[in-house]
DNA sequence: AATGTGCTCAACCGCAGTCTT
DNA sequence: TAAGACTGCGGTTGAGCACAT
């Protein structure tokens, strides 16, 4: 195989990511993107692996990540979404904007499963991350803008968070360029207008207890294939894919 | 104030599927 | 077609914090 060895981790750092490397790490991909993981640590100077780099991108340093507490109904559309599908947390994931896998998957295992299974939470903790007051001592955790605006201002002033911008900035792989999207805030998951009234299909069955929220819905043709919708903003149904 | 316990979440690991040569 | 590289996913872990005693 002419293709180099597989990661070779010696000498490659593990742990925290500090600033520093998530500095170089935005830089990168601001300018090049990310089509090789594996090539890209060496390429920006990192002494991390590629999954590595790949993680702390998709988890941390993503323009579109979402900051925050989820809201209840973030959470119901995580249990109603889990009924459907199982641990799979990436699709799960697809279908709340802004937020991760591993995000998700955190939630699930330390909250949503004990509200599911158990009693309450326990006296001591009434709220998942919304009771942690700080998170100063913690690994370094930036948004993409704090990160981003030491690398370069102007390609990042309309991302989330800065200059109370209605756009979130994504990287486009096809064309290596920066995309805008609206920012989908907590108005989002709350305000059923804004994102257009949900259709009665999910609304259907006169007083049961299915959750209302402007999620796609993940429904199963008659060949057995799993397909979602998402709500327009017109309201109008749009298949995204099937699975 | 000190200690113990539980919780959160960033990050790692290993596996499976896909891609490339 | 086979073999190895690469990517993405889900499970798991452990450091550090908050809260209770």
């Amino acid at each position: 195989m002419v293709r180099a060895p597989c990661c070779d981790k010696a000498g490659l750092k593990k742990g925290p990511w500090t600033p520093e490397e998530d500095e170089l790490l935005v830089s990168y991909i601001q300018k090049h993107g990310h089509e090789n993981w594996r090539a890209l640590p060496k390429l920006a100077g990192l002494l991390r692996c590629g999954k590595s780099c790949r993680l702390r991108w998709i988890n941390y340093l993503r323009p579109d990540i979402k900051r925050g507490n989820f809201t209840p109904e973030e959470e119901d559309a995580i249990i109603e979404l889990h009924k459907k599908l199982g641990n799979r947390w990436s699709i799960i994931a697809s279908k709340l904007p802004g937020r991760t896998d591993n995000e998700i998957k955190n939630v699930w295992h330390t909250h949503l499963k004990k509200r599911l299974n158990g009693p309450a939470l326990s006296s001591k903790r009434r709220s998942s991350s919304a009771s942690r007051k700080s998170q100063a001592a913690r690994p370094h955790r930036p948004s993409f803008s704090e990160v981003s605006s030491s690398v370069t201002e102007a390609s990042t002033a309309a991302v989330s968070g800065e200059n109370n911008s209605s756009e979130i900035m994504s990287w486009n792989t096809d064309d290596s360029s920066w995309e805008s999207f609206p920012i989908i805030d907590e108005s989002f998951w709350t305000d059923p207008v804004q994102s257009g009234e949900p259709s009665d299909s999910t609304a259907a069955g006169g007083g049961s207890e299915q959750t209302q929220f402007p999620f796609p819905d993940i429904l199963m043709d008659d060949m057995g294939f799993w397909y979602d919708l998402f709500i327009g903003a017109g309201g109008e149904m749009i298949e995204l894919s099937h699975f």
